[in-house]
DNA sequence: TCTAGCACTCGATGGTTTCGAGTGCTATGT
DNA sequence: ACATAGCACTCGAAACCATCGAGTGCTAGA
């Protein structure tokens, strides 16, 4: 018997409501008050009694009401809760704080603090590695005679400069030729693409380029070796938020949460996860499969650029959360930054203000 | 009568060193075991009186032990305490750790993981602005019809790049003139000095300048415009090991001292302050002045740079810590990193690997 | 199928007791 | 004058106990 019936889920839901703003266990008399399906508590405690054989509620102990299962909650989002519609005013809160950044970089890094405030909860997002950007432009500057800084502009808007030690002197004018050179055969192309290239132009036997050629793939080669500054990344904010939560006050909790709000590595697997899928995720309790995250609850939304997905953005607070507040907020602002970021390249210079 | 004898010295010193290492009160009996004055319980208790009429110590309660007060933590660290000078293999610990950085700006990052790590309590470094820092060399690259890039490279390695919008077209070679002219003309002043210089050419009438001074000084002028990123900024790590300390166990303590790590500005306000003192400066409990840090105290040591002191590190955490340990860290990282940091200027390209 | 009644459970609360570490005071010895 | 031993006292921690009440499961009856 894995059917409720409606009044089970009646009850389920507003029992789940009812613990959601009280934080209290809910008792049958409670439940009976806050219904009006007009049913004794004797009765709701046989409903209840089927619900927790469902697995879906439990009681923390004989004499104490019922709060919900991770199943509870699993089956109130899937198909119980209605979502709270946002006001226009809580919307036009978030868009305005939205534009008041043009950098595209730091657009991305003030949304995870959008969420944040506007949730009370830690709000998180992930920004998007570089390598599906397309090349722009990139350019040498000779800082001393073992030293160039290389510049990178990606149609993306984001700029990323490193300075390279070079085993040997460059002048300018060199330089000058080998990112002229550089940029008419690569711009264009993707990051991935142009890693690709030019691990192919290093093994081919040097003699056969030119001196520009080598210099450029040299160079611009040292550029992209390192890996690392290309990977997704997660902008994190408003861990505090959670300290706040009487639900997250066991010390133990928090420090695991904390410490993998600092390796970042189990959030960036998550929120990759949950880029793959199209539209609202939520991780309840141990759904995660983090150990760190058993104890909170992650409601995440893909955002995209001109149409294609590209990141994600999310939230994370208790288990107990007001999931029909939150999953709104979440959907609406990774609508608004999708707006937001899309006609944002450079390359067209179409935007004004 | 304020003055302890040296029979009191040593009692109070050997009662806080077992107080920071036990976290219990301590009492009289504890206190004869553990030193070889001989003396007797009974007389220890009259001493421990006479130190709690001073108010260096005071007890929870009646029948407990006694606890140092902040006035005397204040006493231990000033004159009471021996530093337990740092095994060499700590030393080299520490030093590897920061020879491996090589990037000037990534260096002071990861010295503030460095003093987490190796304290397991928070690290914090002052990263001096940009203001006193000389400029080198700054380029204006043409990104679309009203955007331009604009990089500026600083004489302590540092590179900083910013899209200008524009309001009219600029060609490249105007802008490769007007860059040329603006570094013959500022290379080598402070930042503070060009911003101040910027001030004045705007103000004066623009039909007695060039048209390429009036295309660098319009377009430096608004890269020089944005604040922000010229101030000192206070770099955090290891936040997270303050929530595994038992003295720290009350959420609202936590909460408080992590709102002020979000806002960081009393972190700075601090950090600045010791900047002027010349050597360690100690701040135990309230005397920081911050009630966010009440709780917590703070070691800190100002670096330098080719002589002169540029910014200031250090360590956060309970108040009852172990000095004797902590400090000769935190003068040690100070002095190593000031070390590091000598001769790293890309204008002498002396250093090579 | 719902309801009313009832005995039962169990955490929370608050009072009492005991225990022990530690104190202050005083009398005594050196 | 100073150190010590003895002693009554204090007070928190822990254990124990009774009470209270919210909530339950079960059963009988409408």
């Amino acid at each position: 018997m894995t059917e409720l019936g409606e009044r089970g889920e009646t009850l389920l839901k507003t029992l789940i409501e009812l613990y959601i703003t009280e934080g209290q266990p809910v008792g049958s008399r409670t439940l009976a008050r806050h219904t009006d399906l007009n049913l004794s508590p004797a009765t709701i405690r046989n409903v209840m009694s089927d619900l927790e054989d469902l697995g879906l509620i439990q009681s923390p102990h004989t004499s104490a009401g019922r709060i919900p299962t991770q199943q509870g909650y699993r089956l109130f989002v899937d198909s119980l809760l209605t979502v709270k519609p946002l006001t226009s005013e809580a919307v036009e809160n978030i868009q305005s704080r939205l534009t008041t950044e043009s950098d595209p970089q730091a657009l991305l890094a003030s949304v995870s603090d959008i969420l944040s405030k506007v949730t009370h909860f830690a709000g998180l997002i992930l920004v998007p590695g570089r390598d599906n950007a397309l090349l722009r432009q990139i350019e040498f500057l000779r800082l001393s005679d073992d030293r160039i800084l290389t510049i990178m502009i990606t149609d993306d808007g984001r700029v990323q400069n490193r300075v390279i030690p070079t085993d040997r002197l460059y002048s300018e004018p060199e330089l000058t030729h080998a990112a002229n050179y550089f940029n008419s055969t690569y711009a264009g192309s993707s990051l991935a693409s142009v890693r690709r290239a030019l691990l192919g132009e290093m093994k081919t036997d040097s003699d056969e380029m030119h001196e520009i050629m080598k210099t450029a793939v040299t160079v611009a080669g040292k550029f992209f070796d390192e890996e690392e500054h290309d990977r997704d990344d997660v902008v994190l904010t408003g861990e505090e938020n959670l300290l706040n939560i009487p639900d997250l006050c066991q010390i133990d909790t928090l420090q695991k949460l904390f410490d993998a709000f600092k390796t970042k590595q189990d959030l960036l697997d998550l929120l990759d996860r949950s880029m793959r899928v199209n539209g609202i995720s939520i991780f309840i309790g141990e759904e995660s499969g983090y150990r760190a995250l058993d104890d909170v609850s992650v409601v995440t939304a893909p955002y995209e650029t001109d149409g294609s997905i590209v990141g994600t953005l999310g939230v994370i607070g208790p288990t107990r959360m007001d999931y029909e507040e939150v999953i709104p907020i979440v959907d609406i602002t990774a609508r608004l930054l999708s707006g937001a970021l899309s006609g944002k390249h450079l390359t067209e210079s179409d935007q004004s203000g």
